[in-house]
DNA sequence: AGCACGCCGACT
DNA sequence: GTCGGCGTGCTC
């Protein structure tokens, strides 16, 4: 009888020891019974038979192993980085359907579709000839304008890797993973891509992983979980819109794809190419520092200009009761009278952001969170951070109906363009697509002009491609500049430079309004959007002055629990502790977490500063010893290593 | 994670 | 009288 270490994919550290009368190669996967169910796991390798009881493995999956050394060493890496247990790494980082399916058994054929080919620019054929294929571990950076065609060339680079017999990871943002993304693919490399994301159902993602597990497929296309698929033979990394918030995953581990995958890149010793019109100020820094290659593409392929910018000044607007500037409805006029197409974006989805009474003044608050209920049209209040919900109804205090508005929402905004423009409004946010397909079909109904004006959050800002698309409205940036967040501004300067990338892509020039109570910060002067460094310039000594990333590292700590005073008391008992111990390191907090209750716990946050790995692992570690030591007090702690959120 | 055990509230 | 809520404990 041999004995075999088992990693499984619980919120533990999940390694068990199980008994088999055959060898297993460590990688293997082993289906084990375990605490009355049955679950399958990742043998690790042998070990010595231990003094505990222990059960039989029922089944291994695979006669070789379908995770290799290098895979389990990814693992490992991340779940000591982001401080989680190993258990909880697996779960968190590939499905356990997918962990314990079968490869399809039809044999793979890729769908063939007509080629059409495109010829390089100049400046594109420069950046291609400087990624060589071929070459051990290498991060590239490509920070090329909108419209400058970083596509084309990651499909270049693509053929050359496939030529060398090897795989290719091309890794999207969630919001990128496009059917115009697929189409072009297909249409440059001649057959079908597999896609693997949420989004496309069980029986395609786990068909995708096995393509590429066996190394049918040589290119596969997906979010953040595309990472994880164990490669037969992988050559290269292509990781597009570098910048991309949604990068961070939330969940435990909360890892970021980019710095996962450039780690990964360098324990497989191959090239990675991270791309971005608007890359993180971290990123740039890595640039600079020569960590990262860089490789600048200044110019639109088709030849356009960029867009021209224009900062609407609100205060002079009579805002908030015009909620849209005067400019802006000119010029949207002006712009269906052409037959051109326009774009206004708005960070808020519903109706309005709360509702308040009119005689009390009374805010109606969603019951589990201290945040206000969202507006919709149709009379519902949302909470749109724990999805509670209420029908609209009089004041919960006085009684009273006259009820107001605040906060204009892309509902309103619609409502408010449709009376003025009938027919000519298309709606795009998280409400209204929920299907991949909604999406597809107001997109094609934009795209085939069945109205002029798109109003839309975040989704209409990203890689979309409308030939007559020329004026593009901003009204929601001063919502994003406020927040809480040292990423706010960098924020801000991306979606510029991102929603007005939308227009004018061909020929005819982009005209974009931005409308604004605060002119005159810096992100509204439009140099900005004229260089590629300016923002850097601005920013980069901002982020050192106050001791922010790249200059120190941040972990957050998240104290959360149902009893408000202890909640408090933990929080400021292990802060306190830890500052006592570690009097090298910056500790800031506790404070009350921006969202001070969420879901029924209230929070607390500190926030540590270090350039030391090691300090942050260790003061972690204490800060766990410290709450396990009274475990009377239901109080969680929540530890975020390089946090992208701070509500 | 998920399943068992366990100890208190409103109902066939 | 039981059905069932979810708090904490443990799993080779």
């Amino acid at each position: 009888m041999k004995f075999f270490e088992v990693l499984l994919p619980i919120a533990a550290d999940g390694v068990f020891t199980y008994s088999s009368h055959v060898y297993v190669l460590p990688g293997a996967r082993a289906a084990v019974r375990f605490n009355n169910r049955d679950i399958v796991g990742i043998v690790l390798g042998e070990a010595a038979e231990p003094a505990f009881h222990c059960s039989e493995i029922s089944m291994i999956l695979d006669e070789l192993p379908l995770f290799d050394l290098t895979w389990l060493n990814f693992l490992k890496e991340i779940a000591e980085y982001y401080l989680t247990p190993l258990g909880s790494t697996l779960f968190g980082v590939l499905s356990t359907k997918i962990l314990a399916s079968y490869p399809p058994k039809r044999p793979y054929e890729p769908k063939l579709t007509t080629i059409a080919p495109i010829e390089l620019s100049a400046e594109q054929k420069a950046v291609l000839d400087e990624i060589p294929p071929d070459s051990p571990f290498c991060p590239h950076l490509i920070h090329g304008v909108t419209g400058s065609g970083k596509t084309e060339i990651y499909i270049e680079l693509i053929k050359k890797v496939i030529q060398m017999g090897k795989q290719v990871l091309y890794l999207v943002p969630e919001i990128s993973l496009t059917p115009q993304l697929f189409s072009l693919l297909s249409a440059r490399l001649g057959y079908t891509i597999p896609a693997f994301h949420f989004r496309v159902g069980y029986t395609a993602r786990s068909a995708a992983f096995w393509r590429f597990a066996r190394g049918e497929a040589s290119l596969i296309v997906g979010a953040r979980s595309a990472l994880f698929i164990p490669p037969k033979n992988l050559g290269m990394i292509i990781l597009d819109e570098e910048h991309e918030k949604s990068y961070k995953q939330e969940e435990t581990p909360s890892y970021h794809l980019r710095d996962m995958a450039v780690l990964y890149a360098k324990l497989r010793d191959i090239p990675i190419v991270l791309g971005s019109a608007t890359p993180q100020t971290e990123t740039i820094a890595n640039a600079y520092s020569g960590k990262y290659l860089l490789h600048r593409l200044p110019h639109r392929v088709f030849g356009a200009a960029m867009p021209s910018f224009n900062i609407i000044d609100m205060k002079k607007e009579q805002y908030p009761k015009k909620f849209i500037a005067e400019p802006i409805i000119q010029e949207l006029a002006k712009t269906v009278e052409q037959d051109q197409q326009a774009i206004i974006f708005l960070n808020r989805k519903g109706y309005a952001a709360s509702l308040y009474c009119k005689v009390c003044g009374t805010v109606q608050y969603c019951p589990n969170c201290s945040v206000p209920y969202t507006v919709y049209k149709n009379g519902n209040l949302v909470c749109n951070y724990c999805g509670s919900f209420s029908k609209y109804t009089l004041c919960p205090i006085c009684g009273a109906s006259e009820t107001s508005f605040a906060g204009v929402g892309t509902e309103r905004i619609e409502e408010y363009l449709d009376e003025i423009f009938p027919n000519e409004i298309i709606r795009i946010d998280a409400d209204k697509v929920r299907s991949t397909g909604k999406l597809t079909e107001l997109l094609d109904d934009f795209g085939s002009k069945k109205a002029h004006i798109l109003v839309g959050t975040q989704f209409i800002a990203k890689g979309l491609h409308f030939p007559d698309l020329t004026f593009v409205g901003i009204l929601g940036i001063d919502n994003i500049l406020s927040l809480p967040d040292f990423r706010a501004v960098e924020r801000g300067y991306q979606l510029i430079a991102q929603i007005s990338g939308r227009a004018g892509r061909e020929k005819k020039c982009g005209l974009i309004h931005i409308q604004t109570l605060i002119p005159e910060h810096p992100i509204f002067n439009v140099d900005m959007y004229n260089s590629q460094s300016s923002f850097y310039d601005y920013e980069l000594p901002r982020r050192e002055k106050f001791v922010y990333p790249p200059y120190t590292k941040l972990c957050r700590l998240l104290f959360a629990g149902s009893d408000e005073d202890k909640t408090r008391m933990e929080a400021f008992r292990v802060c306190e502790t830890l500052k006592r111990e570690f009097t090298d390191i910056a500790l800031l907090g506790p404070v009350q977490a921006p969202i001070a209750r969420l879901n029924k716990l209230y929070r607390y946050t500190a926030l540590i500063k270090s350039n030391s790995n090691k300090n942050i692992v260790s003061l972690i570690k204490q800060s766990r010893m410290i709450l396990k030591k009274e475990k009377t007090d239901p109080v969680s702690i929540r530890v975020d290593r390089d946090p992208y959120y701070f509500m």
